[in-house]
DNA sequence: AATTTCACCGATAGTACTATCGGTGAAAAA
DNA sequence: TTTTTCACCGATAGTACTATCGGTGAAATT
């Protein structure tokens, strides 16, 4: 048993992590609303008025947690694009682009119930970083569509990208909730389904910038 | 201007009614946690305290609202169905599966939105009557699929359609809330997007039908 | 016409949470 | 060693909301 030999803003700074962790968990099991300094102070065990010692108020805590996880969410998303890198071949690559994030958000699915409940409550604290990060992840998934080989070259095509982009990602959240869910338990399944999806896009986008017109 | 000499039993059920419109309006307005009973006593134009005539408590008129919600979802299916039926080919029906709900959805993108944050709110109580709505939703469109000449007949292909159709679920609700918000200004062009979509899915359900094993 | 019903009212007790205050002791600085 | 700093504490004022109560008058019933 090693002893805690803790210099005071070490203290602090552990202190104000188990403050993070403790939120994020009530916000996870309880929503927003059932967070309150009361409950975060006593799972992080200290007293309900020393939380302001580490935070301004409740805001600032929710602040907090959104930088937190935008922190985590770049981390994760350099991560993913090094990873497709590697990838052996542009099936594969495409598979990955899938993959990745349906891996990722079984690893934290709190962090995605979170941002999903935030992303359409006008009252959430966390709302702004909730649709900063959709953006975040359909621009990614637009980038990754337009690495297999589509180029969108008018503001037309752009939106269309755009839209199938956030369509791909609508449905890449859904399928890993559902997987987290218990009901499509093989990872691999789900990630057929995206590529299928996604294959139909592409096929429509090469169509109609041969011939612009509306699928036959 | 008609003076209103209404019966109590009629007063009292407008009252009510304005009750569950003004509820709705601050739900969409300030979230579930702004959802007080003096405001929507205040703005249905009634003393907080006489809230307590037409609602045992504020989860009572959450159930009222969900049951409202779900007649008027069925109405609505009903009627898109009829609608759909009466497609002169099976291209336009095929359109009409995403131009109708999405069209709806714009009418009333308040019910929504509402749903979408009780969907994974562990503290509404709305919660089961979003989870009941979101599996309408996909066995509805899993039934579009299933009318373009694909029949699941074992389990995986079962699973396969329900993917699909959350999947595609997913991404009309993102369109159409994307379309909501001004960044996708032509529903046709997100139905477009809808179809190519839902091709790649179909086609990849019966090319697997045919050898199955997973898109090349 | 007399009586009953009841939708609505104002007042208020009870509850839960936020945020501030002065005090304490141990770590850090002098 | 002496002094200062500060993370944490318990107590509490202030705020917001829920839900109940007895009272009132007009509609409904008799």
């Amino acid at each position: 048993m090693t002893n805690t030999p803790l210099t005071r803003s070490e203290a602090k700074d552990l202190t104000r992590r188990r403050l993070i962790r403790a939120a994020l968990a009530i916000l996870d099991k309880e929503g927003e609303a059932g967070l309150t300094t009361v409950k975060v102070a006593k799972a992080a065990g200290i007293a309900q008025s020393s939380f302001y010692v580490h935070f301004r108020d409740k805001q600032d805590l929710l602040r907090a947690l959104g930088d937190e996880g935008g922190e985590q969410l770049r981390r994760a998303m350099r991560e993913a694009r090094r990873q497709a890198r590697e990838s052996p071949s542009d099936t594969e690559r495409h598979r990955d682009t899938f993959r990745i994030p349906i891996d990722a958000i079984s690893r934290h699915p709190e962090l995605l119930r979170i941002l999903l409940r935030a992303r359409h409550d006008p009252s959430s604290s966390l709302r702004d970083f909730a649709v900063e990060t959709a953006t975040v992840y359909r621009d990614h998934h637009a980038a990754d569509l337009a690495a297999l080989g589509y180029t969108a070259d008018n503001e037309r095509d752009r939106r269309r990208l755009e839209m199938i982009a956030e369509g791909i990602n609508a449905a890449t959240n859904a399928l890993a909730l559902g997987h987290m869910e218990g009901r499509y338990p093989e990872i691999e399944e789900a990630v057929d389904v995206l590529v299928a999806l996604s294959r139909g896009a592409l096929r429509w986008l090469r169509s109609s910038q041969a011939s612009p017109e509306r699928p036959a």
